[in-house]
This record gives structure tokens, sequence and C-alpha cells, in this order.
DNA sequence: GTGCCGATGTCACCTTGCGACATAACCGTA
DNA sequence: TACGGTTATGTCGCAAGGTGACATCGGCAC
């Protein structure tokens, strides 16, 4: 039996067990980290789940968390780093609109990210509305990526009061048709969605209703 | 010489200073809290600052600071209420289009509530953006603004879409404007800052580029 | 094997935030 | 004036979040 195994084995007992010195060599901590960290708060809610608890779980130390995540919340949010890279490649590449563009971001994320994983999405967002600590992350996470795609906008020259504009704009239809698609009745493609939503927008902010 | 008199002299010399049982009847405290929040804010720095250091300085207990913030960031967000009285009464009053109507609602707000105070916005926008913790803060408190309007629009009968689109579009050209506004080489008001943005994300958005 | 490096564990510590209880001012009433 | 209830504070202790400093171990180059 090797040291890994007898690792796991501790582990599967779990919770309360204390561990020696002996823990070592995790194949992929962050990985199990995150993994414990959405068991959890599944199973007792992220405010009944202690770090100690999630690192316990994945049979590392407390210690090690925070190196590796620096927050508890940020346990949950690490997909994010994929969704800004993609986001940002569609924006650049497409040569439409700013607002167009960013939409057509939106969808391709939707069709590469999001289209298989309905469930994990939902469970994912209980967690989250069940919190408002976790609200307040989402939110700037959310920020940080608007940020990212006004700069790609920026860089293909557009000014930044345009391309803050078009960002923010295509963030907040995602925004609702996300809301819409995660909605427990939902079950057309969270892609279709964005469309729908994008047209509803022009026509509320295109109307003036001219009064001069 | 009263009991509170000998409390303030007390103070005034601060925060340091250790106070016997002695402490009482402070005439409004939470408005004490408040400012003695954003004086160490400004100099120290929010981090730097302890919830006991700001008790300290108001001549209160750090029990005393929870009891009526709940939260350290809380103390630098206590306008808010006044904030959305105005913004759902403005929303509900007006009878234009409701992406009009809201941007109308911000536009008092901008001369009702920041018009005068461009130094002490400044500041706390400073404090605010020297801490992930705040700006996240902020967010949390412009999303729950969002959604006392959208609430208010609904109450005006339209759909949870329209209101909500009409509402976080309206938001976001108020975010555009008041960035310009802060920014530290601005001088036009707010509120002709807002009408520019809006009409800018009208001609973004409107303009579908017709790709069929 | 030696020796260094990176990942992890351990320990001690500060701060946030809260529950429970004590206490002092305030207010109405007799 | 005295009494009792209400409200705002202070005091104490504690669990949990979060961090710095140092020890330790496995792996890797030599």
């Amino acid at each position: 039996m090797s040291h890994r195994d007898m690792r796991d084995e501790l582990m599967s007992q779990c919770d309360v067990g204390y561990h020696r010195p002996m823990a070592r060599w995790q194949p992929d901590a962050r990985g199990r980290l995150e993994a414990a960290a959405f068991e959890l708060f599944r199973e007792r809610g992220f405010e009944q789940t202690t770090v100690a608890d999630i690192a316990a779980r994945a049979g590392l130390d407390k210690r090690t968390f925070y190196r590796l995540f620096g927050d508890k919340r940020e346990a949950l949010f690490s997909g994010n780093g994929y969704l800004e890279e993609l986001l940002v490649r569609v924006v650049t590449e497409t040569d439409a609109g700013p607002f167009e563009a960013v939409v057509a971001a939106f969808r391709r994320v939707a069709e590469e990210i999001f289209a298989d994983r309905l469930e994990l999405v939902r469970a994912r967002q209980t967690i989250i509305e069940s919190s408002p600590e976790l609200q307040e992350r989402e939110l700037r996470k959310t920020g940080s990526l608007v940020a990212a795609v006004t700069a790609a906008l920026r860089a293909r020259g557009l000014d930044e009061t345009t391309a803050t504009l078009a960002t923010e704009s295509g963030a907040t239809v995602f925004r609702v048709a996300y809301a819409r698609w995660v909605a427990p009745d939902s079950d057309a493609p969270l892609s279709d969605l964005i469309a729908e939503v994008a047209a509803e927008l022009r026509a509320i902010t295109s109307a003036p209703t001219e009064t001069p």
C-alpha cells in the first residue's frame, strides 16, 4: 500500500481524523479542495462550513487552502479564468459593432461552457444565493470579466465610454438571460435566450419617445 | 461640567485613551462612528484600521459599533437608504418609458444628492478603490438599489425582463457618468454627463448594424 | 548521497463578528 | 421621590477567517 493510498483511506474516514505529519504529495490539491468545498457547501451550506472542514475533507491543512485560494469564497470561482479568456478571444476576433461583438462572445460562452452543465450551474447558483458574501464575490468576478472585455474592445480602437457601455450592456443581457435559464422551469438553450434578451434591450433603449 | 462634557474631552485626546465604565449617552453614536471611520480610513487606510480603533475614536466600544453597523464596511455606506428612497420615488412618479424614467431618476439623484459634494465623494471613492472588500460591498449596494428600482418599475405594470433591462441600463449609464464626474479632471455637472452618456448608449445598442 | 527547491504542515497570532450578561441612563408612573 | 421597565452601552469570552514565520518532507539535479 502506497503512502498515497494510506492517505486516501484516512481521508475517507475523515472529518475528525487527526493526521500526523505523514501528509503530503497531493496530486491536485487545488482540485481536491475545490471539490471538497463544493460538496460541503451543498451539504451544510456555506456559512456552516469552515475552511478547516474543507481542508480536512481534502486531506490537507487549512494553511494550504489559504495558500491556494486566498479566500474561502474563492473556492467556488475557479472557472473564471477560462471564461475570461474565451470572452476576450471572441470579442477580439469579431469585427461587428461593439455591442454585437460582446453579445456574440457571451453566446459562445453559453455554448462552450454552460450548455451541458445546467444541473451543476443550478447547484452552484443555489449556494451563491444562500450567502450575501458569495453574492458580493460573484459581482466582483463579473466586474472583472467586464473590465477584461472592455479592455479588449479598447484594444480594437474604441474609446473608453463606448467600450464600457457596450460591455456593460452585453453583460446585462447575459445576466438576464442567465437568470431565466437557471430558473427551475426553463428549457430553452442559454444561447437562444441571450439573443432574445438582446433584442428586447434594443427595443427598450432605442425608443427615445422624442420629447424635444 | 456635565458627564457628557467630560466624555467629549476624553474623546478629543483620544485614540489610545482607555476609558473606564463612565462612558455612555453618546448623542449620535451612529454619526460619530461613521465620522470616526471615515477619518481613520483616510488617515491610515481601510485595512489598517481596526473596528476597535474606530470605536475608540468615537469614544465607544467595539461591540457598540457592531450593534449599529453589522460590518466594518457598512460604516461607509449609510447614505444608501435615502438614495434608494429618492430613486424609487422618482421612478414611480414619472410616466415616461422605463429607461427614460430610470435615467430621469438618476439625474434627480445627481442634482439633489451629489451636486455639492464632489470633494467628499472623491475622498470616499479613493477609499473604496483602495480595498477589494469595499469594492465588493459597493457592488452589492448598487445591486440592491437596482433591485429596488426594478421592483418600482414592476409595480407600474412592466414585466420582469423589461423592468430589469431598463434599470440595469440606467444604472450602467449612471456608473459611466459617475466615473467621468469623479475623475480628477472633470468639471461638468453629473446630471449633464448622465444625459450625454444615455444618448451614447442609445447609439450603441440601437444600431444593429443589420447583418441579415 | 548531498544539497537545494517547492509544496505542505505546524504554531502563534490578530481581527472580525457575535452571544450572553451586567449596568447605567432614561422615562413614565404613583 | 422611589420604583420598575426599556434602551443603549460596556464587558467577557469565543469561534472562525486570515497571515507570518518556521519546520519538514519529497523530489530533483548534481
